[in-house]
DNA sequence: CAGGATCCTAAGAGATACTG
DNA sequence: CAGTATCTCTTAGGATCCTG
C-alpha cells in the first residue's frame, strides 16, 4: 500500500479514465473526499462520519489520498495530538466527478437499494 | 463475484457516491464502458482494445457490468459464435461521470505520468 | 487524540490450458 | 469465436491490541 499505485499510463484513451478512477478507488475515499469538500476535519471527526471503517483502514485511505496529493494533512505538534485533514486544490478539482457520482447515485439509488429501505 | 456486490447503502450522503463508484470499480470497467460508449463491440474486439486483460478477467468484468445493468449482452445462437456487447440506457447515463473522469485524467495526466513519457 | 503493529480472510485478477 | 476451468498470488481491508 506504499507502492506506485498507478504504474504505467502509457496507453490510450480509456486510461485517463482509469487513472482518475484509481485515485478515488478505495472503499472509503469517495466519502472521505466528499466530507472534506465541506471543510477541514480531524481524524476522529472523519471516523465518526464513517463508523464502519476501522482506524487502520481510515489511516490507509487518508495516506493514499495524501500521497496522491488530493488532501493535506496538517499535524499540530502539540499535546494532545491534533491532526487536520483538508482537501487540496487538486482534490477540489475532482469535485465535478464527485458531484456527478453523487448525482447519479441519488438518481438511481432505488436500483440497488436493499428492498425494505426507501419504501417509496 | 456473483454475490451482492453493493450490499447495504442504507447510509448517508457519501454513500450515493460509493454506490455509483462500486459500479465502475473494477480494473477494466472504465475502459470497457468507454469503448462501448462509442459503439457495439464483440468480445474479441474488446480484448484487442485491452490486451493486458486476460479473457477470464474480461469475462468477469463484462458479467458484472451486465449484472449491474450497465451493458447488454446479445448472443447470436449460431456458429461461429457471436456475442455483441452494447451499452444500455443505464450505462449511457453514466457518461457524464465517464467524461468527467476522462477530462480530469487528461488534464492531470502529467502528474502521474511515468517520467520519460510526455516530455513536456 | 491519532494512529502503529500484527494477524487474517476474502476477493480481484493473472497464467495457462481446454471446449461447445 | 467466445468463452470455461483451475490454480495461485497479491492486496484491500477488517479485527484486535498497543503507544507517543
Amino acid at each position: 500500500m506504499t507502492k506506485p499505485r498507478h504504474s504505467s499510463f502509457a496507453c490510450a484513451s480509456g486510461c485517463a479514465v482509469e487513472a482518475a478512477l484509481s485515485l478515488i478507488d478505495g472503499k472509503w475515499k469517495g466519502v472521505i473526499l466528499f466530507h472534506l469538500l465541506e471543510g477541514t476535519r480531524r481524524f476522529n471527526e472523519i471516523r465518526r462520519h464513517i463508523p464502519a471503517a476501522t482506524p487502520r483502514t481510515l489511516t490507509n485511505q487518508l495516506r493514499e489520498l495524501e500521497m496522491d496529493g488530493l488532501i493535506c494533512r496538517k499535524v499540530y505538534a502539540e499535546v494532545p495530538p491534533k491532526v487536520e485533514y483538508s482537501i487540496s486544490e487538486l482534490g477540489r478539482s475532482l469535485s465535478p466527478i464527485l458531484l456527478a457520482l453523487k448525482q447519479w447515485g441519488d438518481d438511481n439509488i432505488e436500483r440497488f437499494a436493499p428492498p425494505g429501505r426507501i419504501a417509496a
